[in-house]
DNA sequence: GTGAAAGCGCTAACAG
DNA sequence: CTGTTAGCGCTTTCAC
């Protein structure tokens, strides 16, 4: 491996000076560094980052942790994280949690043992407290996306689920029906919190009952066993004319389950859900959904991120960034001329 | 922050003991080993990566370099990709080019400044070979999936796209299409070429014409110029019948301008492409696709990554992974009854 | 079983 | 303008 004292050696100078010259610091003759940057490339000198940044205690790198690298949403927020991170000279490295907590812990090890500059983290749910505290504890700044934690305060980028919940209900309620359920995610994840208190505020807005068999509580991850899902869409009585999923990943379990039951959708249920399915889905969109402003989610969240390292301020007061969502309605929502 | 003299000190051993105690390296005494590890939890030590990769002259990472973070076919790769690499210790961290050859270049850079042990690669195009060179001269493992580069000898993983292209033509024909026309990457990418000689293949065995301007060259990735293809569009005469696109973006792409100049899909014109729309479209498949194993392509390239770091082979001879295709029918193709 | 010394590649601080 | 010294946190080598 090429190091600085090579190159030092073949152009007849200090080490030291060959430092200068690759960071541009100090004061060098134009003579001594046209030189130097010439044995640096007859050389093919690569600096040595991890040299670099053990010595300068920090290494320019930013970490985005999210939940599911195959959801639209989150490869939209890592694009917009990514933009914001070039721009400001950091790097931005993924990771991907499968919405588990102990993939997320081995992450939050990683990025602390590699001394990451800062962190963006879609949190796995409530949960992932002390993976937080952790993070706190080691002084690594971080900002939240998408989804807070009780017991840890920080600067969090989240969407506006409770408006989305209602205006999903509106929605439907404008279309005629009456008999609305909701799969949700984990009630350990504060999105699903809020969205179901949206749907709830929606109801009673619209002067409808809240009925406890409506609600089901799954994952937003992806799971495999579908089994208690299927329970619940045998035991709901009246047969809802409406569902609201909680997420993406939800709405799509949800459909393949209706189907499996002969159901069709939106003739015989109509199917909507938060999230958006991607710029990929936008030539036939199927889905009625709450679109939320991914892309700004980690635009905005990196550069909360970037401005507390380089004012070197991790305390308080906290910035909470709520993004607008947008109801875009799709095939899968029918109108409703008379309720059952 | 904590280190091991820190640790050491506190335990009343020397750094080399707790060296030794985090490495489980070398016989030490159960009494002193337990208080080590007492001391080091008691602190809340985070072992340094950087230092210890410094010295130890590997990092124990991998990167991905994919060209389009938010196209369902390469977060497939990527979850394969770290899947297989999660299961042998090594960590993965992903960049993103956006088939941009000076950020690839930027990623590269990056990627040999951080010693990385190994890099799976799919290239922007034959013009990624002066940084595969790069790679190459640093001695630095690497596998490329989905694409290969002419001029430089590595491991590879590639999807069957001559196969995948007569299997479209064909079963365009069977559906009473002649008139076919085909929408391209840029032919300074390998699968582009695959393809499009796939094409031809198929319209050979079918005894049709190759008509020059049946066929366009745009590109791969999100562009925003669509100029070239609306020009080619107003252009073709006779107007096919069907549209081949040669990914997933040129189909959505293809699909925005043909609907913009009023013709609906399929009732006017049948589009099918290569690559798929991935988990979030599978409720509602509207495209008909030449399906990839995504998810194997980053499994078994890593694989092979892993299998040369492992034995220290970084010569030939290369491995070439050639995956299957598979036809996968939706509701964008349609029977033709008679050409017109 | 345990420790001391040296060095991985780099830069900050100080000299000159 | 340029060089010397010391040290970032860790592990290898060789003693004891």
């Amino acid at each position: 491996m090429v190091t600085i004292y090579d190159i030092a050696e073949k152009a007849k100078v200090s080490a030291m000076t060959v430092s200068r010259v690759i960071n541009e610091s100090g004061r060098i003759s134009e003579k001594t560094r046209q030189r130097v940057k010439k044995v640096m490339e007859e050389m093919h000198y690569i600096p040595n980052h991890m040299a670099r940044s053990l010595v300068l205690q920090q290494t320019n790198l930013l970490y985005l942790l999210i939940t599911d690298i195959t959801n639209p949403f989150y490869t939209t927020v890592a694009r917009g994280a990514e933009d914001a991170a070039r721009k400001s000279g950091f790097r931005l490295l993924f990771g991907n949690s499968d919405e588990n907590l102990s993939k997320e812990a081995d992450y939050i090890d990683t990025i602390l043992a590699s001394r990451a500059d800062g962190v963006l983290v879609a949190p796995a749910g409530d949960a992932s407290l002390p993976h937080l505290s952790l993070l706190r504890q080691h002084k690594v700044p971080f900002v939240l996306l998408d989804r807070e934690v009780p017991g840890i305060d920080c600067d969090v980028v989240l969407g506006d689920s409770n408006e989305g919940g209602r205006a999903l209900v509106d929605y439907l309620v404008s279309l005629g029906h009456q008999n609305i359920a909701f799969v949700n995610g984990s009630s350990t994840v504060s999105s699903a919190r809020h969205r179901l208190q949206g749907y709830l505020e929606g109801l009673k807005q619209n002067g409808l009952p809240f009925r406890e068999s409506y609600c089901m509580e799954a994952s937003f991850g992806m799971i495999n066993d579908l089994t208690d899902m299927e329970a619940w869409l045998s035991s709901i009585d009246p047969f809802p004319s409406a569902i609201i999923a909680g997420n993406n990943v939800l709405a799509l379990e949800t459909i393949r389950l209706l189907r499996g039951r002969g159901l069709s959708i939106p003739s015989d249920v109509s199917v909507c859900c938060f999230d958006d399915f991607g710029p990929f889905s936008e030539i036939d969109p199927f889905m009625t959904v709450i679109a939320q402003q991914a892309y700004e989610f980690g635009y905005q969240g990196a550069q909360l991120l970037l401005e507390r390292i380089k004012n070197r301020d991790f305390s308080e007061p906290w910035s909470k960034i709520v993004l607008p969502t947008e109801l875009k309605p799709g095939r899968s929502v029918a109108e409703r001329v008379h309720e059952s």
